[in-house]
DNA sequence: CGTATCATTGAGCTTAGTCAAAAAGTGTGG
DNA sequence: CCACACTTTTTGACTAAGCTCAATGATACG
């Protein structure tokens, strides 16, 4: 199977099964009718107004959901990362466009009707999908949360810590970003060269320490969840400028 | 009728069995097992925080979907509007707090475990759920999208083309609006002032004209789409002050 | 008819967008 | 391995959009 489809040769689809068993996702009750493709950075998963015929789960890698506007310019609906399901749509057509973002993304897809069939007849795969469907809309309401703070510092600060919350689940406080600044300024509605200066201003204030330029070390997590410099007991700190 | 639980007074009961019968609402197959209860102006019909027992469907009138920051500004998630489903939640808490806007709203409610329990052996109400919830997603995803628009008038625009969707079924291009500006001000993630400018600008260029403080009448739909405003061709209309 | 809420308008200031350019990576082919 | 092209990231200077504070009109409601 060739971008499409991943290279036919039973190495890779080896491979991908390995990752297929290793993530989990909240599809795996399906494992068995999933296929499995890699996609090269910014390649098309799936396409706006084309008919929703399959669903997905991202297994490695990361994707990002957009759409265009009239006016040309890209709006990123979600960012997905490993174990996200995306590709649902109320109607027959995606609402939006699905691209990979890191080199290599894996996805698993699942032949929609098939799956809603199976559903039929399985309460509990019903009862799944369903969670599937309420968690994707807590994803999309933290992205209304960061988007609807007022200053760019404060979305950059709260963006950096989701980051951290979806990739490394809660553990580290290093975390690498799999996508350039115009991805991060199109998901924080904000222009690329805010999002730069952000990233600069809490370096400067010692809120994190960036090591290259995608991997970020959180060292004041206070800070960033509302702007204000804080001190080891939570306070804000006025005298950090 | 008080606010709680709606008085058990036949006469109050059966105006609001008349509505659950004459408006319809995606739960209709479940309307045996709804609970009506009617909200005054600004009480709360579910809290952040607490269990989220019930599922809801909004009947009549207007209510707010709102967090509250740490920084104790409102941002208000979504705006309910007769036809709504609302009170999903992934976790066992509602992750937001619902407030009645109009005076009289009316909303249906579902206990959570039986609706559960029912699509369990109804794989046609199963289907049902689901589709609430992606319409749920496609609702949020055009609020993330009025949000991404980068000037205040665009959001007030396309703010004002939404509500003409939304409450008048595309048809007429008059709308009641039931919010106030802070209401509208917290949805859009702007200041209360320039909602009130963006609207006081789109009246002087004619794109739309105001009868009283809360009826908008929409002129030049183009204009309100993109914030450009346009001649009767479509073309951008620069005279236009 | 008074009081509270809601809506509008003005003036000043801050934030972030735009345009422009330099610096730092990344990858490719010779 | 290096040179070159291209992308990504950062920084600077200027400008404008929108926030804040403040005050004045309008509306609704008891």
């Amino acid at each position: 199977m060739s971008t499409r489809a991943l290279p036919n040769s039973s190495s890779s689809k080896s491979h991908c099964r390995n990752l297929l068993t290793k993530q989990s996702h909240p599809l795996r009750s399906l494992d068995q009718i999933a296929a499995l493709t890699q996609f090269d950075r910014g390649r098309e998963i799936c396409t706006q107004g084309t008919p929703a015929d399959l669903w997905y789960c991202l297994i490695s890698g990361a994707a990002r959901r957009c759409v265009i506007r009239l006016d040309g310019r890209r709006q990123i609906v979600d960012l997905l990362l490993p174990g996200d399901p995306f590709g649902f749509s109320a109607f027959d057509e995606y609402d939006s466009t699905i691209e990979a973002i890191a080199a290599g993304t894996v996805v698993a897809s699942y032949p929609r009707r098939r799956v809603e069939t199976l559903a039929d007849s399985d309460p509990q795969l019903a009862r799944e999908i369903r969670q599937i469907a309420f968690i994707a809309l807590s994803r999309l309401q933290t992205q209304l949360l960061i988007l609807g703070r007022i200053t760019a510092l404060e979305k950059v600060g709260s963006f950096i810590l989701e980051m951290a919350e979806r990739l490394s689940a809660g553990k580290g406080n290093s975390v690498a970003l799999p996508m350039s600044r115009y991805d991060i300024a199109d998901y924080l509605a904000v222009s690329v060269e805010t999002v730069s200066r952000s990233l600069t201003n809490l370096k400067h204030r010692g809120v994190i320490k960036m090591a290259g330029a995608r991997t970020v070390r959180i060292v004041d997590r206070n800070a960033l969840e509302d702007g204000e410099p804080r001190d080891q007991l939570g306070r804000i700190d006025l005298a950090a400028a």
